[in-house]
DNA sequence: CGTATGCTTGAGACGTATCAAGTTCGGTGG
DNA sequence: CCACCGAACTTGATACGTCTCAAGCATACG
């Protein structure tokens, strides 16, 4: 099978209805079929990389992506997820900075390439399209400034908590109601902001109080309603 | 004097050239001014409130204005600063979701207020607008995201060093090399997210390491490559 | 089956929050 | 102009949470 072959098409990806493509016409979709590429990545691959100059969007046929920046003497930040419709590597372009973020496959996952060329000219030719990105990068600024306070506010407990309300509503349950999503114990310290053995800990506590189970390396929500409220420090 | 002598006109204001209507033409700038209104605020007026639901976005034509949310138990966190040229409450318009953010005079300041109407037909009409406002955006999400990450992972000195770089860059400094905007010590704290007590100690330690001076209420720079190389823990 | 990697637990040190005084500052009314 | 009052600021003592380091344990994989 040759890469064209596997490559999506815009017209059938069954992610596009809900993704800032929505109001494109055939046309339009056809002119980006002709001009993107599709890449195969499989677990702990790199799509990009923090520091580098985009040269174009990219946009998650299907799989799981996490958006992360280097700190304090290396240590990854986790700031943002991906799942399938969604597109990243668009801030970079539209500040005309090299990008802010590193983008690494938790999952097999299938990416869009999307030259900054076409990105440009729908900005310019639809302003539907416009105010679909407008809305995207509003709605992040947000969640940002939502986070920043927590991070700066809560304590570890309450950010765990709520980084696993959060990833449920990003990677949703499986049938067994567990997250349904694989991430280490030091992945998820790296989304809350602490380290390896707080998490292991306070998974623990959590457990104790009935919010979550483990089962091996899944986290099952047992009381959602529970972790909203110690999430919000209602405790 | 009647309010619409007070009112800045677009034309002169002397904060456009380096705004988001820097690409307007004069057409344009008169229908934005037969339509806008102008408000002023003394030091602690509050200009719009987080939860409320945006009708236009504001201008500031000068002064000084902290954005900041509610956090934890009412604690408030500084998210953003705004100054002459700066344009606030577009977030919530393109979101179409409540204001995320009150913001507040920290002087006197004024500031226009241009209806929801005029804003979007700017982004309809001309794409260089559209592209100005997602060239914010864009950088706002960067900012915000490299916040996200300092939160999480530095010392609250550190985070203290970072946040008086950031208010040089900001508001600037005056002819005595002093910070040159009037915060309370508790200001200070939520926008580091610490306690006020926490802000005091570490400034008289950053004090006693000559990286600044305490002048009243002032803070003078003394080591601006001194708290650079303190914020990113190269320590 | 052995090795590497990730996970878990424990003990100790450190940083920061909290609470409880004082002190200074700034504005107001006598 | 001074005295007063409240707010903001400062300092100290203590407690708690979290990080770090070190070791042992499970798990996955060749």
């Amino acid at each position: 099978m040759s890469e064209k072959t596997n490559t999506p098409k815009c017209a059938t990806c069954g992610s596009r209805n809900k993704s800032v493509f929505c109001s494109l016409n055939t046309e339009q979709l056809t002119q980006i079929d002709t001009d993107k590429s599709c890449e195969f990545y499989q677990k702990g691959e790199v799509i990009f990389k923090e520091g580098v100059m985009a040269r174009g969007i990219f946009c998650v046929n299907n799989g799981k992506i996490k958006l992360s920046r280097m700190g304090q003497s290396g240590k990854e930040q986790i700031v943002r997820f991906a799942t399938g419709g969604d597109i990243i590597g668009y801030n970079s372009m539209l500040s005309k900075k090299p990008l802010s973020a590193t983008a690494t496959a938790l999952d097999k996952s299938a990416v869009c390439f999307i030259p900054a060329k076409n990105f440009f000219q729908m900005i310019r030719d639809e302003p539907n399209f416009s105010l679909k990105i407008l809305e995207l990068t509003a709605k992040n600024w947000e969640n940002a400034s939502r986070l920043i306070t927590d991070m700066a506010q809560k304590t570890t407990k309450q950010r765990l908590a709520e980084m696993l309300l959060w990833l449920k509503e990003t990677f949703g349950l499986d049938e067994d109601n567990c997250i349904d999503v694989q991430l280490s114990r030091e992945e998820i310290a790296n989304m809350v902001g602490t380290a390896t053995e707080a998490v292991i800990r306070l998974l623990g506590d959590l457990k104790k109080q009935k919010l979550i189970a483990l089962e091996g390396k899944k986290i099952k929500l047992l009381d959602i309603h529970g972790l909203v409220v110690l999430a919000d420090l209602v405790d």
